[in-house]
DNA sequence: GCCAACGTTGGC
DNA sequence: GCCAACGTTGGC
């Protein structure tokens, strides 16, 4: 039989941040940063599953509360020089900012959304996203990657 | 500023 | 290994 190649779809991750710690536009202006500061297993269990080129929707929590941006994954896991327990960092640099941001209030209003893990486990930092759920968001940021 | 959700810690 | 107490996150 022959192989049927599947087009496998680029992962993506949700990550928060709050705005007074480390905005998108910081992202920006640094050009590449380490996530660091992750404490809490699941997350970092993610990260540590991040591929080279996986996309990260950037979202600000506490205030804003909406995915403002999109970066993706420059380096892979490493540890986090900013603890001396087993945490892990990866390097995202900034693709582009969405056109128009999402809010949490748009995405709980949206159905299709319900499932996503931004919504249902709210207090988990860095969270996978759905192909689904990345191309309804990107749409509604009336952004193309 | 409050509080719900929930992960972690520690006593038993 | 259970579970109460506690701490943190993050929406409201």
């Amino acid at each position: 039989m022959a192989a049927v190649k599947s087009k496998v779809e680029r992962r993506a991750w949700l990550v928060k941040s709050e705005p007074s710690v480390y905005p998108w536009n910081q992202l920006v202006a640094d050009g590449v940063t380490l996530w660091d500061g992750v404490r809490n297993y699941e997350a970092r269990n993610h990260l540590r599953s991040m591929k080279k080129g996986d996309l990260a929707l950037f979202y600000h929590s506490n205030e804003g509360k909406e995915l403002v941006g999109i970066a993706k994954v420059v380096k892979t896991a490493y540890a986090d020089p900013t603890s001396d327990e087993d945490w892990s960092v990866v390097d995202f640099a900034p693709v582009k900012k969405l056109k128009v941001p999402v809010t949490l209030a748009a995405i709980k209003a949206e159905p299709r959304l319900a499932e996503m893990l931004l919504v249902k486990r709210s207090r988990l930092s860095v969270v996978p996203v759905l192909p689904s759920e990345l191309r309804l968001l990107l749409e509604m940021a009336e952004t193309k990657l």
